[in-house]
Formats: C-alpha cells, sequence, structure tokens
DNA sequence: AATGTAAATGCAACTAAGTTGCATTTACAA
DNA sequence: TTGTAAATGCAACTTAGTTGCATTTACATT
C-alpha cells in the first residue's frame, strides 16, 4: 500500500500514509471538507491540497468535478487508468460513487476531433435514498 | 426569441435580450468572462449571474462543468431536456463543444440506483487544433 | 550513525468564482 | 397613469483553492 508512494517518487510522510489509506478505504469519493474532518482539524489547508494534486497526478487518486463546486477525491490505482469513468452522484445525499462498468463507449465526436478521456456525470437517487 | 423570455415569465430586460443573443448565436458555450468581455465590461457581475441561473433554470440555457472550475453556459432551449448531453472539451484551445448525438445510452447504475440525468465531458483535440 | 539536500510542511496572505443584502429602478399589467 | 413585483447595481461577503517563503523532515550517501 504505502509501497505506491515510494513507487511514484513520493516520500512517505505522516499525513501521505493517513491520506492515502482514507481514501482507499472509503467506499466514495470525498471532499477536501470530509478529508480535513477525517484526518483531525490540525491537517494543513495547502499541505494536503497539495497532496491531492500530487497524488492525482501520480495517478493515484482521480478528481471528479460533479458542478457541486467543490471537487471529490477517489483512491483510482486500481480504477482504469485515463479511458472512460462514470461517476453517479445522488442528488438526495450528494454521495458519488464510482460506477465500474458503464459502457459509454459509443462516442460520436465529429470528424477530425481526437477523443482522450471520457467522464460521465450520472445524477439521480441512489439506493440509500 | 425574445418571446422566450415572456414565455417563461422572465421580464425583456436590455441586458437579458443581449444574453440571450449572445448565447443563441456562439457556437461554443461560453464563460462568465466570455459573456462579460462580450456584452461590454460595464455589465453588473451578480444581474449577470442571476440571470445565468434565472435562464439555466428556465430551461433556456444549460451550465457545463468543464472540470476547470469555471462553470460555462450554452443556448440549449433546441437540445435535450434533462436527458443525455455531451460536451467536448479541447483540451488545447479550451474550447467546449457541444456534441449532439453521442449515443451514451448504455449506462449501468447498480440495483436500486435511479438514473435521472447524464452529463459526458469527452476531453481531447479538437479539429481546429 | 552523521550529514547533505531536495522535497514536504505549516503558516499567512492572496486569488477569483460566485453569492447575498439592500436600496433604487424598471417592465409590464391593471 | 399608476402600482407593484421583479430586475438591477453596488458593495461587501463567502469559500475553494493557490502561492510565497521560512522551517522541517525523509531518505540517500558517505
Amino acid at each position: 500500500m504505502e509501497d505506491l508512494l515510494q513507487k511514484q517518487g513520493l516520500k512517505r510522510t505522516k499525513l501521505r500514509m493517513a491520506l492515502l489509506g482514507y481514501l482507499f478505504n472509503s467506499k466514495h469519493a470525498q471532499s477536501y471538507l470530509d478529508i480535513k474532518n477525517a484526518l483531525g482539524e490540525q491537517v494543513d489547508k495547502s499541505t494536503l491540497y497539495r497532496n491531492l494534486g500530487a497524488f492525482e497526478e501520480a495517478g493515484l487518486i482521480h478528481r471528479i468535478n460533479d458542478q457541486s463546486g467543490m471537487a471529490k477525491y477517489a483512491f483510482g490505482a486500481l480504477h482504469d487508468h485515463g479511458n472512460a469513468h462514470a461517476h453517479f452522484v445522488c442528488e438526495s445525499c450528494e454521495t458519488v460513487y464510482c460506477i465500474e462498468n458503464a459502457n459509454s463507449s459509443k462516442i460520436n465526436v465529429p470528424e477530425g476531433f481526437k477523443t482522450k478521456n471520457v467522464q460521465t456525470i450520472i445524477k439521480g437517487t441512489c439506493a440509500a435514498c
């Protein structure tokens, strides 16, 4: 687990271990505030944001922008790398679920357009609501 | 054209006519700044945002969140209402294109989940770049 | 184990998108 | 023409996220 950090050339600091572990164990995507509350009030804002950025760049996690104006983060080393990715946003409880096998394969882009990456946001109501 | 405003119970003010006309004539989605530059520096920030909100609520336009952290707006009375909608974001020129017929129909959500609305962001390179 | 150093942290100050409260003005119906 | 609810303009606010910089720490090298 923590080897992931070293493998990416990231030093294994206490915060990074806790952050990666927390996201790994989270069933859903977490916002900055969720994370801060989970890890303890004392964690520094910029350090946390910088680490989220570093993790994302390293491909350890991915960032989801569910139109709420607040990014959410999910562990993503195991997920598809850089290809199609779908997220379900519950309009009632605001939970963001990662949808694994959403065949959003057939997307027709106009002539001359090159698709690199597809992100789908599905809005609706989740099973819990 | 301006009848659209009346039809939605929105008063036909100068700014609203200009705003709706501008978005109608725009080939691509426009950010707040794009709009402000187009309509003139003197337009008021809150008035503009409030009108964008009102138009969106009335279904005249739709808002796109392309992960840039800055919403973009596109005329959308003619588009599909509330159903699947895809947008192509060019990573080079940042232009946001509305993709009309993207059959992202087959999306498998888990048991008990109810899909209401699907927004797809396709990232890549556009024909112009 | 001691040490050098690049990377990571903590803090405070900043940026910028978007919102809110309120007094004034305006579209439009009566 | 007039009454009024809606729209505007302004300033002040909120908040997610960033930046600059001095201090500290992980870890490789000797």
